[in-house]
RNA sequence: GCGGGUGUAGCUCAGUUGGUUAGAGCGCGAGAUUGUGGCUCUUGAGGUCGCCGGUUCAACUCCGGUCACUCGCCCCA
């Protein structure tokens, strides 16, 4: 019989980690709201269309990294394997579409059914933001520039390169796939059996193709940029100069694309290398083909998702003093008083925790073990004189401050 | 789903060519300290050596399988 442990890819978070992923997503919180973002939550299970219809069923994510089952009811279940396309079957459903344009800011678990490694979990947490109503380009470069000021603020613009890249209308996308096959048919015999088997799913990813034999067929393929028409060139010059007047650092990357087919103009990705082969941080994109394919109307939306337990993964753990007050009876005939005190300081918002049982010594070292940092003792001499003990326990220092004094003496 | 590495105490890890009672540091408990944590000293608890099977007189050690973690691939956050 062996000990019974988490699900595989998932993880348990405590104490200083957990303080990191609060930080995180209330950061997050605030530069969304800098942004005109408003906070919004969606189920984390959807009807399995949801997911199955924009994404295809081919695709990756659906086909083999989805949790998909049947309820007690017999409908077909998805957990959220992403954020998008939950908040777009909402936007319709919930007749959203009345109240178009829409900033929404959301955080939470998504969960996909991989092989767990660095940076990739099975259940995972994303802050995204979805911007729903605006077409224009100008919407693109908020997006990108929120996940730049998000990063930024977080500390991590050093660690972090910007690629950007215009996947066109879908006229200009259909036109350059084309192309691309045709290219890629003639040298089908110089492709990796990987990139072999992409050529008719998915021939935009074998742009991105890791493998070294690929590397000088896809030097030499088309450029996506030479197939795109007029509207898809404007749209993505202006993208680009509001970028720079923003003075945000960019590189163009022709080889990024998505592998979703609902992504139109706009992608991007920030990438760091301290995290090996999941450096992809934060990342969206212009996905106006995705509510028709819910069997919606035509809405234009651009937004991101940020990888949570990644972006912890680059952050220091937070250790910070905690601000709850202690307080310790010297004796059992003492705890009454302490905790009349307890009370009151709830009363007055004060943060403390009272201890009963054990002796002072041991209480304070296991106040201490956990970096409280305030303690109040209170023992018969003390109700004597009407005063208590505050212990500052981080310098060691000790007063006595009278029974009066106490609410104003503490400031926690 | 595919390939490489790893799995010994709560944590980090030793453990000889297979040899009988499996160790250390840190952490944890008790005490030195019957009104004061951190430092120090004494002392104690804690392991079916990931799990299952095989080889052997004998397995933590060798072999097979399995599970988990980890690094790549795929894909993405």
């Amino acid at each position: 019989m062996s000990k019974i442990q988490s699900v595989r890819g998932t993880k348990d978070i405590y104490s200083s980690v957990m303080r990191s992923y609060n930080h995180i997503i209330n950061e997050a919180r605030l530069v969304a709201e800098l942004f005109g973002y408003e906070e919004a939550s969606f189920p984390i299970f959807e009807k399995a269309e949801v997911f199955s219809r924009p994404l295809g069923v081919a695709s990756d994510v659906v086909s083999k990294e989805t949790y998909t089952f049947e309820d007690r009811g017999g409908e077909k279940i998805t957990l959220r394997p992403e954020g998008t396309a939950g908040v777009i079957r909402s936007i319709i459903s919930e007749g959203k579409i009345n109240d178009l344009p829409l900033r929404l800011f959301y955080s939470g678990p998504m969960f996909r059914y991989e092989r767990p490694q660095k940076g990739r979990l099975r259940q995972f947490f994303q802050i995204g933001i979805e911007s729903i109503g605006n077409h224009g380009p100008l919407e693109d470069a908020e997006v990108i520039s929120c996940g730049a000021r998000l990063l930024k603020r977080l500390g991590f613009q050093r660690d972090c390169v910007l690629n950007i890249n215009s996947l066109g209308d879908a006229e200009s996308r259909a036109l350059y796939r084309k192309s691309l096959v045709d290219y890629f048919s003639k040298n089908l015999e110089k492709l990796s059996k990987l990139s072999q088997s992409r050529l008719s799913l998915n021939p935009l990813r074998i742009l991105d193709s890791k493998e070294p034999q690929d590397e000088e067929v896809i030097f030499k393929a088309p450029l996506f940029s030479s197939y795109l028409n007029n509207l898809s060139i404007d749209h993505f010059e202006k993208v680009k100069s509001f970028l720079d007047s923003s003075g945000i650092e960019y590189s163009h990357n022709e080889k990024l694309v998505r592998g979703l087919d609902y992504y139109s103009h706009t992608t991007f990705e920030f990438i760091t290398t301290r995290l090996g082969s999941q450096g992809t941080v934060l990342g969206g994109g212009r996905y106006d083909g995705l509510s028709e394919m819910l069997g919606g109307p035509s809405i234009p939306a651009v937004g991101f998702a940020a990888g949570v337990d990644r972006l912890v993964m680059l952050t220091a753990n937070l250790e910070e003093n905690s601000t709850i007050l202690s307080i310790l009876p010297v004796e059992e005939e003492n705890f009454e008083y302490c905790y009349n005190l307890l009370n009151i300081f709830r009363e007055n918002d004060i943060k403390c925790e009272i201890f009963e049982g054990g002796n002072l010594s041991k209480n304070l070292k296991k106040i201490s073990k956990k970096n409280r940092k305030l303690v109040i003792i209170v023992g018969d001499e003390e109700i004597q004189n009407k005063q208590v003990i505050l212990k500052d326990l981080s310098t060691g220092e000790q007063i006595k401050i009278q029974e009066t004094d106490i609410l104003e003496k503490i400031n926690v």
